[in-house]
DNA sequence: ACCGTCCCGTACCGTACGGTACGGCTTGAC
DNA sequence: GTCAAGCCGTACCGTACGGTACGGGACGGT
């Protein structure tokens, strides 16, 4: 097997590897060339394959985005839970949990086709990038935020969420560039725990019943 | 009246009027046919001109995407001032802003212009929307953090819009449907000062020296 | 050895769009 | 009245893209 190439099962039938260079390719073209410049023609080019293959095994353009992003969904799921079984709920287990998730939603890949889900909310793979990646996220913190004691857990994780995304998430979508982006995501999670702080602490003193 | 620079006032010239009248219609023809759809064709014959004067007025395409972006944060400038101008510094006052600032971010054309912001950020187009839209609103939250003694104005503000936009930020972009978007809204606004009240009542215990 | 299936490469078609050109109309200045 | 400028409507050009068709080669099963 080649190197670098990301191969998820060891037995994949062959159609099986062929459409996960597809997509690979769907993803790292996506990547290189934003979303204007996205075509068809340079995914086949850049995969070496030919378009007639591309409609064969992904129908037409929305199919080969809707799987690639299906594809990402699957990447980035491990990457949620990782250094999270074994540790129990406390706040610095949330501390960890938001720093996975942003790891994990600024990915080059992500980013890029969360462009591209926004840019055509039509073609239905919007709602799919909200179902497959941002329901998913949501859910994790929600469980961690029941198990602080949160009378309105749901409500408690999207707050949180939302304020260690805060406005970078704004500027990475919008293309201001972003230096440093690693120490960046911390700093934004320092802020966000900081003003909450408070918060967790009451519901630290006053678990519900 | 010499070909100046075009002013906002009242009496424009019929060159300004022209020009607003194609903006609008360009904001228009976004908010109807998305960003897909979106095309110099659409405008000029929504707006019943023709090409040409596009061109004349705004060069290119890019050139009418930038001049309806100043528009719009024209028009949404003086909705997040609106009904704070005789309000004394308090939390009441950040519930009102929160207010303004969500009701001019998810007009209609404003996400329909962010929308192309986000997808083709390498025009320029986005970056213009972070200074002339929310660097302007970061400014105004960051005050009321400094009048309410927060020690870290800005971290606080970008806490506080980042908490208010939450998930619903993110599933408005990615055209999920949003039937009630109004109080949608205001729940979201409820909840971000239910957690943020712990810090904001420290905040009033333990003013800045 | 034969055949079906998949794949590559390339060529092709229709369409849609950005941008330009041109003829004719209106308007306002001198 | 005359002239220039701006505008409309339409037609036009080049290009790029989504999607299809076709010939030829490689592989696996029978």
């Amino acid at each position: 097997m080649p190197p670098g190439q990301a191969a998820l099962a060891d037995h994949a039938s062959p159609a099986d590897q062929l459409q996960a260079r597809l997509l690979d390719h769907t993803l790292r073209v996506l990547l290189r060339d934003g979303y204007q410049r996205f075509s068809m023609n340079a995914v086949a080019a850049s995969a070496k394959a030919s378009k007639e293959t591309l409609y064969r095994h992904f129908g037409d353009k929305a199919g080969l985005l809707h799987a690639a992003l299906e594809r990402l969904a699957a990447l980035i799921e491990p990457l949620l839970r990782d250094g999270l079984d074994d540790a129990p709920t406390s706040p610095a287990r949330l501390r960890r949990l938001g720093r996975n998730y942003l790891h994990g939603c600024y990915l080059p890949e992500a980013i890029a086709l969360q462009r591209i889900a926004i840019a055509d909310g039509e073609q239905g793979l919007g709602p799919l990038f909200v179902r497959e990646i941002t329901e998913r996220a949501i859910g994790f913190v929600e469980a961690e935020f029941a198990g602080l004691g949160s009378e309105h857990p749901r409500a408690d994780a999207e707050a949180f969420l939302g304020m260690i995304q805060g406005k970078l998430h704004e500027r990475i979508m919008l293309g201001t560039v972003l230096p440093d982006l690693d120490r960046r995501l911390d700093e934004q999670i320092d802020q966000a725990l900081r003003v909450m702080a408070p918060y967790l602490t009451g519901l630290a003193e006053n678990p519900r019943p």
